[in-house]
DNA sequence: CCGTATCCAAGGGGATACTG
DNA sequence: CAGTATCCCCTTGGATACGG
């Protein structure tokens, strides 16, 4: 079924990586010059937006314009072909937005029931010492 | 925008590793074994599958039922939480289907633009020694 | 300003062997 | 069958410095 070659393989494996769904959510609206994506996404280093973009221009989903000016001046947009992804991250996001909280909370309770379960069996280990 | 707290960020970042959409989608239909799942999703590991299967069942989008019995048996499945994300995780892969390739198209005629530049140079460089 | 080049630490993830 | 444990390689990616 998921056969690595087959096209959903592919087609996620473009989008999952740390940066690469950002990047196009940042341009979604309009071009941005380097600086500009740098600051919207939070976090993110020189070398990985370089990355990332040449990767997504590479994929054609993202065009870049260089201007000869002097200081540089460089602006991304996104390709038609890059538009179409578009409509598909917003329902990632829309999800997001709507269940993200129900995931953490399940995470947490997750981890609180470790917890429990941890203390229980320090309880049961303490138990055995004291009456040894 | 993309804060790395904001609901975007955190969504988008339980998804984006290689293996947690690709899971989700081979259970989308009905529970499936471990060993099945591994078959479904080819070339995950053993250790991946089970730490994939671990985080997306501490996040509350995946169920797991030991039976106890010899061999052992565990069946995965999705819970209601996680079959929300079957029509955002549907709305990549349809964009899959339909554009991979393109992005791939787009890909070699890159890597084509780049040959092609790299052997101007080289032909530059040999013209440039001959004449010397 | 928009990168590239280099170095380096952290950890992701495969291979293998073992277990209930 | 469904994992866990260990080893270890190698990639990812940050920090820094430099270049057009």
């Amino acid at each position: 079924m998921l056969n690595v070659n087959c096209r959903t393989r592919r087609g996620l494996a473009l989008l999952t990586d740390q940066w690469t769904l950002l990047t196009i959510v940042a341009m979604r609206h309009e071009k941005k010059r380097f600086s500009q994506l740098q600051a919207l996404i939070e976090g993110i280093s020189k070398k990985m937006l370089t990355q990332t973009l040449r990767k997504l221009e590479r994929d054609g989903l993202v065009k870049r314009v260089i201007y000869p000016v002097i200081p540089p001046m460089v602006e991304y947009s996104l390709t038609p072909l890059g538009r179409t992804l578009i409509e598909p991250i917003y329902a990632l996001r829309d999800w997001s937005d709507q269940y993200i909280e129900q995931v953490e909370q399940a995470r947490s309770d997750y981890d609180q029931q470790d917890r429990n379960s941890l203390q229980e069996e320090i309880i049961a280990l303490v138990q055995q010492r004291t009456s040894e």
